[in-house]
DNA sequence: AACGATACATCGGTGAGCGATGTATACTCG
DNA sequence: CGAGTATACATCGCTCACCGATGTATCGTT
């Protein structure tokens, strides 16, 4: 069983669902699709990073430079892509169980996503 | 911003939703809610109810003498409650992102977070 | 009597997250 | 022109939730 993913690596994946970016750059989409509530810091960034290229779900599109500065860039691959769907698929499940426990009402029409 | 709520204890306190329970049986229920993802051993169940407890989210029962064995059980607290349910809140939105971005059918009914 | 389920508790290791620190370049404003 | 801020990378050490292993003890079944 795939275990959860945790909200810094999440977001950091959603950064990539549009194209390739770069560590920086990954940050502050992170930042932005999450309303401001993840931060990634250079720790937890560029540890992913690896993590995840080592994992098979981000691959490393190389060096390059930018203006002097110097600039790695990466992409989700088809596994980290299916990865965050699980995990979208596996938020949506453990919410239900709570929405329904309590009442709190799921949106009509709302089917659930697997039983 | 409160911090994440992790896979095994987010259903630990959803188990409680419905009723005080004594460890053991929190730890049957989180596993049935999880629909047999999640098991609960004994170093996450206890280290987690000690801390929960500290942290205001549950509340300790006291123990009792069933036939022998003791139980221990806790509750939900209000707190706990609350966090259970902005947990609930902070999946569904970090599901949305992820939705919107990929094209995965989004209910319709769901209004869009954002653009 | 042996075994598995019930029921509690503690200990040590792992790994993600994260603050702190370091290096270096580019831009902006006074 | 000098200072401060933003860009952009990387590493180190700490914390803490999780989790497997181990231990104690009772109860039901065979």
């Amino acid at each position: 069983m795939a275990p959860e993913i945790r909200e810094p690596t999440y977001f950091l994946m959603a950064a990539l669902l549009d194209g390739p970016l770069h560590g920086y750059a990954i940050a502050q989409e992170a930042s932005a699709l999450s309303g401001g509530r993840v931060r990634l810091t250079a720790g937890t960034l560029y540890g992913a990073l690896d993590r995840l290229v080592k994992q098979g779900y981000l691959a490393d599109k190389g060096d390059e430079l930018v203006g002097g500065r110097k600039r790695r860039s990466y992409s989700l691959t088809d596994d980290g892509r299916t990865a965050l769907l699980d995990e979208v698929a596996r938020m949506r499940g453990a919410a239900e169980v709570v929405e329904i426990r309590t009442g709190t009402a799921a949106v009509p029409g709302t089917k659930p996503a697997r039983a």
